[in-house]
DNA sequence: ACTTTGCGTCAATGCTGTTGACATAAGGAC
DNA sequence: GTCCTTATGTCAACAGCATTGACGCAAAGT
């Protein structure tokens, strides 16, 4: 009778090629595929051909695509919270963490725009949520208030995150006219038609850029003022 | 010699079930049949029987399903801000900006989710940062500063549209995984290795719920805090 | 009535995820 | 060292997907 808990892999063949495989190794892949030849070459058989082995192996580590793609998603949030500390000051950590999902994103932006909306309930993720909600209630929010914030502060960083991801994941030629549109077809529009956009005309290539910290400051600004023990106006 | 323009159509054919096709027809069906039966129910195939022709029949109006969807989505931005008049109170206008944006995107989530991050510059996007910025002008913001903050504001919105979209145009079976996610894999950890999530767990339940309105009304609050003539703290 | 051609239809291609049967080798028991 | 169990890699097959090229009908223009 076996001792060992079933999920314990105690066999490892390799495949006709030669390789060991592992759940490590093939979301390893997985995001170097990604990073490689973009979102849209993730499939299980050019990832089993990657690997050097049949793509209905892959079904021997993860259940579906899905369960494939929230490991990626888990791993990305690994990768982008190694060895963060919070530290006493519950704002600046918010950011800090902020600043590392986006950084977590921007290094891998086509996996990253495929899984920001999932909930990957695995360890990595688990980790991150109870940092931000512990930074909140050490804040002096009550539970239910802290964790609707942390929800509001998640979403606002990773929705955010992802969208400068998939801009950055947009071909060069399409990234390009995106951001000429700003300094040309925006030039060109009728004064009358357009006022407030005609008065603002020399502002309008600073849109071409990303948003991310403002929004996240103007949220933290929001937080802290509602915090407990703030000074209200 | 033709006289007419070869992209307007001359002859209308009906298909072997008597319909006949038209750029509109097509959008409206695929519209109806997301509206209907799920995101996941958009395909050529399904359109093609849905609207009594063979798939390939698409092809001669849209040069892909990405065209397609193009199409789709910028039908969607016109039917939110149809008859949006901005009021006085130019906080209340940017949330009611903010409101329609993301009943147009979840009215029709698929599209939007796939449609989110591009830029469009064309006359519905030209009216609406007319509007936005227009808003923030008249709150007494600098140029400079009008531009920045719309964008903020406004990437904020189209993110977190996109995030809810993208949630509910998963697979009914994901989508109930990730919510139920709150209230099983989320209230299973270890209590010493989690100690902030341990004591919300009551509250987690909440997380599976959209931070759409709390995040932009925070948003507001940090803009109308940073509005000219505005008591500082 | 005749010609042209827009466009609906059919058939085929090469992708995709997923599954069940099968084979083989790793590792434990003795 | 031998045997047994079983984890796991492989193979074949299925259904569904977007897309395309050839074909031919019927509608519009003359």
């Amino acid at each position: 009778m076996p001792t060992r808990a079933p999920q314990q892999r105690r066999r490892r063949r390799p495949t006709a090629s030669g390789v060991l495989l592992s759940k490590e190794l093939i979301t390893e892949t997985a995001l170097r595929l990604i990073g490689e030849h973009g979102p849209e070459a993730l499939s299980v058989r050019r990832l089993g051909a990657a690997l050097g082995c049949d793509p209905s192996a892959l079904y021997r580590y993860f259940r579906n695509t899905d369960d494939l793609l929230l490991a990626i998603a888990d791993r990305i949030i690994g990768d982008a919270m190694a060895g963060f500390v919070p530290g006493p000051d519950w704002v600046a950590s918010l950011r800090e963490m902020a600043m590392r999902v986006r950084a977590g994103y921007l290094a891998h932006p086509r996996a990253a725009a495929m899984a920001s909306y999932r909930v990957t309930r695995r360890e990595n993720e688990f980790r991150a949520v109870e940092t931000g909600v512990g930074l909140l209630l050490s804040a002096g929010f009550a539970p239910a208030r802290a964790v609707r914030l942390y929800l509001a502060f998640i979403d606002t960083v990773l929705s955010h995150a992802a969208l400068d991801a998939a801009c950055q994941a947009l071909p060069r030629e399409q990234r390009e006219a995106d951001e000429q549109a700003w300094t040309e077809a925006y030039q060109a529009l009728d004064p009358a038609a357009y006022p407030a956009l005609t008065s603002v005309r020399e502002e309008l290539r600073s849109m071409a850029d990303s948003s991310f910290e403002e929004a996240v400051d103007l949220l933290l600004v929001a937080l802290a003022a509602r915090a407990p023990g703030h000074a209200e106006t």
